[in-house]
DNA sequence: TTTTTTTTGAGGTACGCACCTCATTTTCTT
DNA sequence: AAGAAAATGAGGTGCGTACCTCAAAAAAAA
C-alpha cells in the first residue's frame, strides 16, 4: 500500500497536524521537526496524492490562454486544439478560457492581462511578440501568483516561468538541409517567401536556413527574402516576379503562411514538380499540398502536444510540482507525404 | 460551480443511489429513469470528476509491460522510459510492473501472462511477435477483463485492445523518400541491411522502402537485403563484400540494429560522408552517429510518447473512458542532425 | 386483490488530503 | 521561577465520488 499522511506523522512520531503543517509549508513549526517529517517522508518513499490534495483544495484551475486575433491557419488549429483539450480538461477539474487579443495593440493586450487576477485565473499562456508593455503585464501578473507561460515564440527577456514551442532558429537550420539535400549537387538558387521579416520567428527560421546553407552547401545561393505583408496577391506577384527574373532556382523557402498563394503561382507558371518547396506548420492545405506533391516537406510542431504541454505546465506550477522536462520538449516535425499524421479513423 | 452528482438527483427528480446506479451502469433501473438521469446529465453538462472517483474507488492501476530479454539499445531505452515513467505514475496511483520473457520462447511468454491475472494487473502492453500460443494467452487475459495493448509491433489477428506504436511500413516509406531525394538524379544503387528478414518489422519496413523507391525513384536499384543475423561481425563481412563487389552504391539503408558496425565499416573503407545512410530508431550511438555525419538521417518514434501513450491507453480501458485518437496517434518522426532533440539541460 | 419481484430512497462509510479551531505542551524571556 | 510566546496535538469538517445496506415504494405477476 502506498503510505499516507497518517503513516508519516507515525513513523515520525508527530501528529498529523503538524505533518500537515510541514507538507503545505504552513509557519510555526521547527526546523528539527520538519526534519523528522521530511526524513519519514523520505524514508517511506511517500508521494502525495495529488487527485486528493486537489479534490480537499476544492481548486478549480482555471487557465487563460490568449491568443492574436491573427486568422492565420495556425492560430485556428490552435483554437480548434484548444477545444477539444477543454473537453477533456474538465475532468481534471481544469477550465480553459480563451482570450483573443488586437494583434496589432500592445496595449489591449496588457489591458486584457491585467483583468485576469480578477477572474481568479491560476495560469496563462500567452502568444504574443514581446514588448516593454507585455514585460510589465507579465511581472504583475507573476507578483500575484499567476503563473505566465510563452507559447509558441518565446518571452526570454520577461519574467515567464516557462516556454512552450519549438527552437525556430533550429527549425530553419532544419529546413536548409533538407533543402539543401533535395536540391542536389549542381549551383543552385533557393528564393525565401515571408510575410513580414518583422516577425520574430521567420527572422529566427531565416536565420537558422542561412547558418546551415553557407556552411554546408556551399553551391546554393540563398536570394533576399520577398516579403508578402499578409497579402496573397502580393505573394503572387513578387514570387512570379523573382521566377521570371532569375533563372536557376531550384527552390522556395516559405517561413510562414501563405502556402496556398505559393502553390498557386507555381502553378500557374507550370513549375509544379520542378521546385522544391520547403514551408512550415501543418495546416490542411499544406496537407494538400504534400499530399498532391506541390510540396516537398513541411517543418512544424504538433500543435496537440503544444497546448497539452501548455496546459502541464501550467498545473505544475500552480501545484508547484516539477516539470517533467524530457516529455515537455517539444520535437521540430518533419512531415513528408509518406509520413503525413493519418485521421484518427484510418488508425486500426 | 461545476455540477456533481448532487445536482443531478435533483435535477433529475431521483435520488443519488440512483444517480449512482446509472453513472456506474449498476443493474436495477428502469430504462425511463436511465433516460431521466442522462438528461439531467445533459442538461447540466455534469462531468464527473476522475479525480475524485478514482479516490473513492480505491483503485490501484497496476499495470505490466512485458518486453523481451533483448538487449538491444531499443529495449534498453524503452526500458529506461519506463523507469521515467514509472516515478511520474505513482502520483496517479498507478504502478508499473516491468516484465521480461525469453524472446525466442513464445511459451514462457504465455506461462509469464498466464500469471498476471492473480497479480491483480489491470491491463499489459506487450512487445512480442505472434504466435498462436500468444493468441490464446491473450484471449485468456480479455476474458478475466484485463486490458492487453500491442505495444511497437502490432498483434493483428488477436484480441488486443489498441496498438500502441507506428506503422513500419509508412516508415519504410518514408525512408526511401529521404533515401532516394539525398542521392539526387544520377542511377545509384542502394543497399538494404537487416538483422534478419524474418522479423516483421524488417519486413514491413523493406516493403514500404521498394514501393515508393520503385514508384518514384526508378533511377535507384534497391540490392538484395544483407542479413547480420545479430552479429556485429557478420554485418561488417557482409558490408564490406558488398561494397567491394558493387560499384555506385550511394546509400544504404539500416533496417534495424546495426548502426555501429555499420558506420565502423564504412568508416574502415574511407567512404564517410560518401554514402547516404539511413536507419531506425534514435539510440544514444545514433545520436553520435548523427552528429558527426555518419548517417544522414534516421526514422524514430518517441518512446518516451510510446510509453506515455500505452499507459494512457490502459488507463482508459480500464476506467473505460474513451480515447483521445489525436494524444495516441504516434508520429513517425524524421531525425537529422538539425533537429536532434536537445537533452532537457538545454532547454531554457 | 394479494403476492412476488423489481425499483427506488435514505443514509452511512470510506478514499487521501486540506484547512480550521482550540486546548495543551514545550520552549524562550526576563 | 513566572509569564509570554511558540510549537504541537486532538479532533472535526468537507471535497466529489463509490459502494454498501436496509427499508419503502412501485410495478408486475399470480
Amino acid at each position: 500500500m502506498r503510505p499516507t499522511v497518517i503513516d508519516i506523522a507515525r513513523e515520525a512520531g508527530v501528529s498529523l497536524a503538524t505533518v500537515d503543517r510541514v507538507l503545505n509549508e504552513r509557519p510555526g513549526v521547527r526546523e528539527k521537526t520538519i526534519l523528522a517529517v521530511s526524513d519519514a517522508i523520505a524514508k517511506l518513499g511517500y508521494v502525495r496524492d495529488m487527485a486528493a490534495a486537489n479534490l480537499a483544495r476544492q481548486r478549480n484551475y482555471r487557465m487563460a490562454f490568449v491568443l492574436p486575433d491573427t486568422q492565420s491557419q495556425f492560430v485556428q488549429t490552435l483554437r480548434a486544439e484548444l477545444a477539444i483539450a477543454s473537453v477533456a480538461a474538465l475532468a481534471a477539474r481544469t477550465e480553459i478560457e480563451v482570450i483573443t487579443f488586437p494583434s496589432e495593440d500592445p496595449h489591449a493586450l496588457a489591458a486584457l492581462l491585467a483583468e485576469l487576477p480578477e477572474k481568479a485565473v491560476a495560469g496563462v499562456a500567452l502568444m504574443a511578440p514581446e514588448t516593454p508593455i507585455l514585460r510589465d503585464a507579465i511581472k504583475a501578473l507573476r507578483l500575484r501568483g499567476i503563473s505566465v507561460v510563452a507559447l509558441v515564440s518565446d518571452l526570454p527577456n520577461t519574467e515567464r516561468d516557462h516556454f512552450v514551442g519549438i527552437n525556430n532558429r533550429a527549425a530553419g537550420r532544419t529546413s536548409a538541409v533538407l533543402m539543401g539535400r533535395f536540391l542536389g549537387n549542381g549551383p543552385q538558387k533557393v528564393a525565401v517567401v515571408a510575410q513580414s521579416m518583422l516577425l520574430r520567428e521567420a527572422v529566427e527560421r531565416r536565420l537558422g536556413f542561412d547558418e546551415v546553407i553557407g556552411r554546408d552547401f556551399p553551391l546554393v545561393d540563398v536570394l533576399p527574402t520577398l516579403e508578402s505583408h499578409g497579402s496573397p496577391d502580393v505573394l503572387r506577384r513578387v514570387v512570379g516576379e523573382m521566377l521570371k527574373q532569375f533563372s536557376g532556382v531550384g527552390g522556395i523557402y516559405l517561413l510562414g503562411s501563405g502556402h496556398r498563394a505559393l502553390t498557386q503561382v507555381i502553378d500557374d507558371l507550370g513549375l509544379t514538380g520542378q521546385l522544391v518547396v520547403i514551408g512550415h506548420e501543418l495546416t490542411p492545405h499544406v496537407r494538400d499540398a504534400l499530399i498532391a506533391g506541390k510540396m516537398a516537406a513541411v517543418i512544424t510542431q504538433n500543435v496537440g502536444h503544444l497546448v497539452r504541454s501548455a496546459l502541464r505546465v501550467l498545473r505544475a506550477k500552480t501545484d508547484k510540482t516539477p516539470i517533467d522536462a524530457g516529455q515537455e520538449q517539444l520535437r521540430i516535425e518533419i512531415v513528408l507525404r509518406e509520413n503525413l499524421p493519418t485521421g484518427p479513423e484510418e488508425q486500426a
